[in-house]
DNA sequence: GTCTATAGGCTGATAGAC
DNA sequence: GTCTATCAGCCTATAGAC
């Protein structure tokens, strides 16, 4: 029985090899630069053979952007430990960033280019990698807000949700609009954190960690 | 010398023509959708006439993503003369998201497609539409600076890039993310708005601005 | 200024031999 | 499972006639 599990141990790693084949020339020439064709001479097979490990191109890009989260997801995992929230979010804040800034083809692929990309990879059920990853930002509002530090009517949901744009918001525009942030990603990171959870820098101080120097 | 004039005038009324075609194309499918070929037939004139108007393609798209900025700016218009900055960047990111949500793939072609898009509209120079509306959101910083409103250290360019990130983060990320956010746009766009102003809603509310309920 | 015709590519996907 | 050959289309851009 031998050869039959050789012949499937051979074809999950020829698919393995073309989805790295695809990932490389994907991070090369970004996601519209990779075509059947392309892959192929890239993996030294003809075009018609993909076909046999995927149903289509769309099979590939969403394998694709399914790593890409999942990626993502290792960025977060030595931070989700932290135990006070805030300083939680801010360590998910600068995770998220330094993984869009240090892979921008990915995070073009799975969060800025098809909406069926971002939603195959999100909307797989409440239990999926998508809903996990976000749970993590609103548990740490809904910890705040059952430690009373949030007013009663904040809605940590919605607070998740904009913290997310926020950092979404960050990346997106570094990556389209090159050299016109003058301030480094990071930079821009630390200072939506500060100011999202601490109010813009007041006169009078109330917290130790105000500030926002242009430094 | 009326028909060197009339000739004139008719070129012009053709590219006018062309670029109408274009943006119709570019709306109803996307910029992606959008070739020289769809294009010329849109307009029933052949392919190569185009080409007497525009340089190439990427001409069109630099036009095309001109003429989506000036649309935003006009939904700038009525708002900047709000005197309180807090109230006008308020303003301002309503008209923003807004605009957004209501021209999506015109919001998509000037601000998620190619860098080279939007460093064309937006690096024309320092008196140029990209950096005077931007200018908008960092006079509101600066003001609030000179009203004695920040602290002395803070960054008004860094906040208004920071501001800026917030509203696109919200704005792309709907138009990527389709149905994973649950909240609306507005709503979104409203609680970045209250909570980057001032702060995380608190159990002892410091503002009569405060509240970010979730309905 | 506009046309026809075409060069010179690219694409995803499939039929059928082996 | 892999190949060759190909279908059926798409594309940008240009040469040269009118």
């Amino acid at each position: 029985m031998g050869i039959t599990e050789r012949k499937q141990r051979q074809k999950a790693e020829l698919r393995e090899h073309i989805l790295t084949a695809a990932r490389d020339i994907v991070l090369r020439e970004g996601f519209g630069g990779l075509s059947m064709r392309k892959l192929a001479e890239a993996v030294e097979y003809a075009p018609a053979t993909l076909y046999v490990h995927f149903q289509n191109r769309d099979e590939i890009a969403r394998e694709l952007s399914r790593r890409g989260f999942q990626e993502l997801l290792g960025f977060f995992e030595p931070v989700v430990g932290i135990a006070d929230p805030l300083e939680r979010l801010r360590a998910v804040a600068e995770a998220y960033v330094r993984f869009g800034m240090g892979h921008p083809e990915t995070y073009r692929l799975v969060f800025m280019e098809d909406p069926k990309l971002s939603s195959a990879v999100l909307h797989g059920g409440p239990d999926d990698p998508g809903a996990r990853s976000f749970h993590v930002l609103e548990a740490a509002f809904e910890e705040l807000a059952a430690q009373g530090r949030l007013a009663a009517d904040a809605d940590p949901r919605r607070l998740a949700e904009v913290f997310w744009t926020g950092v979404h918001g960050v990346v997106s525009l570094k990556l389209t609009c090159t050299n016109f942030l003058q301030t480094p990603a990071e930079a821009l990171t630390d200072t939506f954190t500060r100011t999202f959870l601490d109010g813009l820098p007041k006169p009078s101080s109330r917290s130790p960690t105000q500030g926002n120097a242009s430094t």
